[in-house]
DNA sequence: GGGTTTATGGTCAAATTGACAATTACTAAC
DNA sequence: GTTAGTAATTGTCAATTTGACCATAAACCC
């Protein structure tokens, strides 16, 4: 906080959103089609300006709602990361500060309503391929997916893809499709169901579908998990080396 | 990224560090002493705006050498998150990116050298006071140190708070510092040498101090730990419910 | 009823942890 | 040089947790 702003033209700040669901089978993010220069007609992430009032949070849960017409209040929103790259932007200095929100798979309100196209695209697709989006927001999605990656191991946050009242086996489908693993149904359901706090039973059951009703259970208390569920029990990365730098950019040895 | 900039006065971006050190056996963090308004003589983490052509990274490196007048090549950075509030800053709207840097206990060359005083502070007597520094410092304080802590369980990071070279019971000391508890030596031993990749012994061994001496270890290229060594075995939060804001600044149903 | 499907409970060996005792390899004092 | 003192390492052991996988339960369909 010293010396004074060094700006040719001044900056400005936006918050784009990785907006993040489970469909499918899989996760899916709300991607717009631009309907303005630069990248006309390219694929981004949803977001916008910062307001002169606005704070940053504020800021991303107004452009959620004005992309999904749905009220942040409820999901998840959190921030990843803000990235700077003095050409990140052709037509100037824009900051963007990255959120992500997890939200269950909901019938948008404004679906086809705005000018924009939105839509859900798979994650898989769009992190194969780097070119896939306007700006760097193909870091954005990246940096913004393993964020969601790793909280999954030590919260509770996978409720936060389900409806207030899920089944264990949902919130499995969460872990399987974020992750892109699979878990085995039986240990999943001890882990999660050994932690106090975690889930709380709701005493009701489901009757869809074929099987055995499920215990209906909703989010708990406990937004850490202690000992963590693990990912690659011992598959792929039993010891992963930041050769890309992690989520939250961690930048070492200097790069 | 749609819109336009709905600012009145344009905004400024600012870097601020929260450079964190491990010195007489507790968390240390660099503090300086303000030499202008606002907050004149009021203690702040060092910090400054963003250059037009620089990237964010840079800044914050930057900063870090005309703060402590040492390279950031060899030590970690990382961004911790970008603070908004509209009233943050009375000058005017300023974005302030929050990062921490993690250091060995070096002596600085810079020391005394800048206007302003640069000086060495308990992480704790900061923590424990709301109002020990200017701005919302002492949130961009709490967050960094709260990462910084979480880090500390699934990868190496305990290891740039340390030389080049160092012993296990010097890594030892960096996490009951940072987390102020105290570990059983010889199962904090146990731990880290059993994971592959983590330490690289060199053969070599300290001659320092009473007792036997210590083998010397450099920190390994496995950044992640797995499974993590884990903070409050069963002490105090054993399920933390996230009542002020995690580290990353999740925000939870709307506040 | 018999077959299918999914939920949930149980078993068992392997891995990990926490507590703590034992041993090793130095330095400092006598 | 022998004896303490100190800290690093290694070892032991019971308790916990995990992964693999089998078994049972409770619905559905025909």
């Amino acid at each position: 906080m010293a010396g004074t702003p060094g700006e040719v033209a001044p900056p400005s700040v936006a918050v784009d959103l990785s907006i993040l669901t489970v469909r499918e089978q899989g996760l899916q993010v709300l991607v717009v089609e631009r309907g303005t220069p630069p990248y006309l007609g390219a694929c981004a992430l949803p977001g916008g300006f910062v307001e002169a009032a606005e704070d940053l949070d504020q800021a991303a849960r107004r452009e959620l709602l004005e992309e999904t017409g749905l009220d942040a209040a409820g999901l998840h929103i959190e921030q990843v990361g803000t990235y700077g790259d003095p050409r990140r932007d052709p037509r100037g200095r824009v900051f963007s500060v990255s959120y992500m929100a997890l939200m269950p798979d909901l019938p948008m309100p404004t679906a086809g309503g705005d000018a924009r196209a939105a839509r859900w695209t798979p994650v898989a697709d769009l992190l194969a391929d780097p070119e896939s989006l306007a700006f760097d927001h193909h870091m954005l999605l990246t940096d913004a997916v393993e964020r969601a990656r790793g909280k999954l191991e030590y919260t509770n946050l996978g409720a936060a893809f389900c409806p207030p009242y899920f089944t264990i086996a949902e919130l499995r489908q969460v872990y399987e499709a974020v992750w892109g693993t699979v878990l085995d149904p039986a240990n999943f359901h001890r882990k999660v169901t050994g932690v106090t706090g975690f889930l709380i039973p709701t005493g009701e059951k489901t009757q869809r579908g074929s099987g055995r009703p499920a215990a209906l259970y909703r989010r708990g208390r406990a937004t850490i998990l202690h000992p963590a569920i693990l990912r690659n029990p011992h598959g792929t990365t039993p010891l992963a080396c930041n050769d890309h730098d992690s989520p939250e950019r961690a930048s070492d040895t200097g790069n």
